[in-house]
RNA sequence: GGCGAGUUGGCGGAGUGGUGACGCAGCGGAUUGCAAAUCCGUGUACACGAGUUCGAUUCUCGUACUCGCCUCCA
């Protein structure tokens, strides 16, 4: 039995699917105008690993999995304008690198992966279908909801309009009854992207798109939805007041899951103070996917991660004697229990892990293998970063070998003392025992190291 | 100002109403010519103050501190 933490709820409850022979699931992906970064990757990453955990308690083909691409937005026109390129070939590229570098960490592409601007007409229908309900209203060539109109506003995240007004962060608007009503839609003028509509000629608000996209591809109710904790407010909250407003309040997800959000070494990172950085940028640096992966698993999803190097070091670490120890080895059928009830409590992935080292520590290779896939990692295609080059080392093992044969006899060691210092320094590996020498290339082996060594 | 989260050994980080996982580092030992690797062993850590309880790190309240959201952001 799987249990998660709904925020809608404030509770760890049974998962319980709608529909177990299709479990869904949406996720809000990215807004398509810059590379990820590295918080960007961190709800993909949990999320991902829950699409691991429902497939491997589901089955495969009884899980779909939406994230939707936000390819309509205002950062997009500005870097439209900035550049002078268009909007489609911005999102198309954008939309690359962000498979590519998600790819990276080991996250699978979800079943179905819809571009808002895929999806007007339905937001448009959507819209009207809220106007006749009386949920929201037109005004200057904008559209917008009514939150008045929905009593249950601000459930999720735990504010009350009242509150939310004397909060006074709001944008008036002449246009707007309430300040917290929200754009449904909006007018675009010149070379804004824009639709025809009942309302003029423009283009959907952010919140409309998930709710829209959802709906056309769960139907009316869904099991999960997700994403960062940042949009809980006031993103979430407007999709549910939006597809409850529509639907019915026993409409739209039945559990919603939050990421806590991620830091950089016990700073926050955002955009306006730009001390963030792109996962592509951590992966030039040469950080493994695979070790990102592992970093991101280590804490759990409900708490501030702080991205630190200290912990990257770590995690490759661990992630490289692992490698060591399951190469070649074929994975057990199925992942260890420990590794399973971890992550099905409110995916422990940090218990998890627990679990992976019990395994490594037993011997269970096989079983090892088998769980740490089941969490994205040591998978046969990510591992080429741990690969050691297979250098043929053997002159250098028998000159090493001989010297400290004659060395035993003499007990004068500085010879060999010099080779092993040397080939240390060139990154290798130097083991020696009874049996004799063995000499293996490092992660730091560096062969010109070795040009001089006699 | 409104809302919320957190505070566990040197560091990271799970978990639990009844002798506090796990990883890294450290220390001791085995092994080694010396090392490395490996193996074995090793730490009276649950912010503070009250309350509930036979018993609290775990529940409740308060205090302090840290952090996040409320504004584009995952």
């Amino acid at each position: 039995m799987i249990k998660l933490y709904n925020t809608k709820t404030r509770r760890k409850e049974d998962f319980v699917p709608i529909d177990e022979t299709d479990v869904r699931m949406y996720v809000c992906g990215p807004t398509v105008y810059d590379r990820a970064h590295i918080g960007n990757a961190r709800p993909v990453v949990v999320f991902d690993t829950l699409y691991r955990l429902l497939r491997h308690t589901y089955g495969a083909d009884h899980v779909s999995y939406a994230r939707n691409f936000t390819d309509v937005d205002d950062k997009i026109n500005a870097k439209a304008a900035e550049t002078g390129r268009s909007i489609r070939d911005i999102t198309d590229e954008t939309i690359g690198w962000y498979l590519d570098d998600m790819g990276a960490l080991g996250a699978l592409e979800p079943t179905v992966a819809p571009r808002a601007t895929e999806y007007i007409a339905e937001m448009i229908a959507m819209i009207s279908e809220l106007i006749e309900k009386g949920h929201a209203y037109a005004a200057e060539g904008h559209a917008l909801f009514d939150v008045n109109s929905y009593e249950k506003y601000g459930a999720l995240s735990g504010r009350s309009v009242d509150d939310m007004i004397a909060g006074a962060r709001v944008e008036i608007a002449p246009y707007k009854q309430n300040p917290m009503d929200f754009v449904l839609w909006k007018p675009s003028t010149g070379d804004q992207p824009g639709w025809d509509s009942p309302w003029g000629y423009g283009r959907p608000g952010w919140h409309i798109e998930c709710s829209a996209m959802a709906r056309a591809l769960f139907g009316d109710r869904f099991d999960i939805h997700g994403g960062g904790l940042d949009l809980q407010f006031p993103h979430h909250e407007n999709e549910i007041a939006q597809s409850c407003a529509c639907c019915g309040d026993d409409s739209f997800a039945n559990v919603w899951m939050h990421n806590e959000m991620l830091q950089v070494e016990g700073k926050k990172m955002s955009k306006s103070l730009g001390n963030f950085f792109s996962v592509r940028e951590l992966l030039d640096q040469g950080y493994a996917g695979e070790v990102i992966r592992f970093v991101y698993l280590s804490t759990h999803y409900s708490k501030p991660m702080d991205w630190t190097d200290k912990k990257a070091k770590e995690a490759e670490a661990t992630l490289r004697k692992w490698r060591a120890l399951t190469d070649g080895i074929e994975p057990s059928a199925s992942a260890a229990s420990t590794v399973v009830d971890a992550l099905a409590d409110d995916l422990n992935t940090a218990g998890a892990i627990a679990g992976l080292h019990e395994l490594a520590k037993t011997g269970d290779v096989a079983g090892l293998k088998a769980s740490a896939q089941l969490l994205g990692l040591l998978d046969e295609t990510m591992g080429d970063w741990a690969k050691i080059d297979d250098v043929d080392l053997s002159t250098l093992e028998t000159l090493i070998s001989i010297a400290r044969s004659s060395a035993m006899e003499s007990k004068d060691f500085s010879e060999v003392d010099r080779l092993k210092s040397a080939l240390l320094e060139a990154g290798v590996e130097v083991q020696m025992s009874k049996e004799g020498v063995v000499l293996s290339a490092g992660p730091n082996f560096d062969p010109s190291k070795l040009e001089g060594l006699k």
